[in-house]
RNA sequence: GUGGGCGUAGCUCAGUCGGUGGAGCACCGGGUUGUGGCCCCGGAGGCCGCGGGUUCAAGUCCCGUCGCUCACCCCA
């Protein structure tokens, strides 16, 4: 049997379903904050995440699907949407007319970890990215939208956690002063943040041994060195966003595993998804759309990982499966081809309708239609071909009436419009 | 890449001390010459993940391997 690879998961008509409610809802909301729709390449050349995620990060160094082409360019099934999305923007000259520009897209992305819950090889992204303006304003609206997503969603048992990461101006410098002080002490640190030290000492703030974590307690935090530009940023961020009943916490050790952010991280984190606990998360990366080429321009994004999503919200109606409005059991090979064509009117008129298309019982087909949750079934046999008049089921209600086959068509669409049409 | 748990019917899972593999749900047919759900009766469905070993005999014990899963790591 050829199964599915690693990681990568049938979405069967169920968790569609789920799926397109989120989607759907998604759009609804980032039409109210300006954002529009645009849809990417999964494969792009290798070079734009090497430059843009960084070199040394775990996504690029371990993580990609990367391949030569027949031609021998290395291209890669994108790991992540931002650098895309910001090749897009410049290859496309976005950023030409007044304004902030507000993007939104959704798709697959790829990485090659090994799965657990909540991680796979092929994972979906909602993801969202603001250009051309460096206003905590925008920072603010952002994470606000995220929120009202999340409510909308039903979320209550979710965090929003907050920390500014600095710039140019000020990282390198505590940088240099974290490293220093890991490395006074790295026979004390375990074997992952010895590594840390070298490729992402921010990194070690979020190490869960024990040790590790009362060292970084004595560290110095880049809240304390932030300069004075990052640190009105993130207060004014902070600022705007309380007063909107938004609970959230400011965590210096909230660090980003790509390179290209600066200034304001944040991340949703709940408790009920396991290891792989964030459901989203985002930030400033106002250097990376020069660092690619194009225009010095300020931006902002998140992204949610839609299966996680999916996952907590299995127990919503979100997404109910579709049901056929009428349902023809026909009995012999005269009354299948007169349903057959019956049920084509039905649907030219817009009604989902369906039928069995094979020599089964009344009372088999009648069963299969109980199972599809047909709201009608019409009932098609000798008899009624030979008098022109058909019952019709209703099955939740289990009466029966008589309908004429001439006009059958037209009459169910006027009675669908008026039992459940809009 | 490293570690733990688990692989038996379509699904969820029993299977004792090694002795001819089961249940519930789902599926098919019948109980109604042409009427669904509930109920009753019957039926179909198995390389017990795969390979090797021990044994008179292996779903069961041992070794290997593959797969799934959870965790580390990393991140959405």
């Amino acid at each position: 049997m050829i199964q599915a690879v690693r990681g990568m998961k049938d979405l069967l008509p169920t968790e569609a379903a789920r799926w397109q409610a989120i989607e759907q809802l998604a759009r609804q909301v980032f039409q109210c904050y300006g954002f529009q729709e645009i849809r990417l390449p999964l494969l792009e050349r290798t070079e734009l995440f090497a430059r843009s995620i960084g070199e040394s990060t775990d996504i690029v160094e371990k993580e990609m699907y990367t391949f030569n082409d027949r031609h021998g360019d290395s291209l890669t099934l994108r790991p992540e949407a931002t650098a895309s999305v910001v090749r897009a923007f410049i290859e496309n000259h976005l950023d030409q007319g007044a304004g902030v520009k507000k993007y939104f897209t959704i798709g697959p992305m790829f990485r090659y970890e090994r799965p657990q819950k909540g991680r796979y090889r092929q994972f979906h992204q909602i993801n969202c990215e603001a250009f051309g303006v460096d206003a905590p304003e925008l920072d603010a609206e952002l994470i606000l939208m995220l929120m009202d997503l999340l409510e909308k969603f039903g979320l209550d048992q979710v965090r929003l956690i907050i920390n500014s990461l600095g710039c140019p101006g000020c990282r390198p410098g505590f940088k240099q002063d974290l490293t220093e002080f890991l490395a006074r002490q790295v026979e004390h640190l375990c074997p992952d943040c010895q590594r840390r030290v070298a490729t992402n000492p921010l990194r070690v703030f979020d190490c869960k041994s024990k040790t590790c974590q009362e060292m970084v307690t004595a560290a110095p935090t880049l809240q304390e060195q932030l300069c004075p530009d990052c640190r009105r940023h993130l207060d004014r961020v902070l600022e705007l966003i309380s007063g909107f009943g938004l609970s959230f916490e400011v965590n210096p050790r909230l660090v980003r595993g790509l390179d290209y952010y600066t200034r304001t991280a944040f991340e949703v984190v709940t408790t009920q998804l396991g290891a792989q606990d964030a459901i989203a998360g985002g930030g400033r990366y106002n250097g990376l759309v020069k660092a690619l080429g194009g225009p010095d321009l300020p931006a902002i994004g998140f992204a949610i990982g839609q299966e996680r999503l999916a996952a907590l919200l299995t127990d919503s109606r979100l997404g109910s499966e579709p049901h056929p409005f009428l349902f023809i059991a026909a009995l012999g090979a005269a009354a299948r081809y007169r349903g057959f064509q019956l049920l084509q009117e039905i649907r030219k008129l817009g009604l989902a309708a369906e039928m069995e298309f094979t020599d089964r019982s009344l009372k088999a087909q009648m069963s299969i239609a109980d199972r599809r949750k047909a709201t009608y079934v019409l009932i098609l046999g000798d008899r009624e071909l030979a008098t022109g008049e058909a019952p019709l089921r209703h099955m939740a209600g289990g009466g029966q009436e008589t309908m004429a086959l001439a006009g059958l068509a037209p009459a169910l669409a006027r009675r669908f419009a008026a039992e459940e049409g809009t």
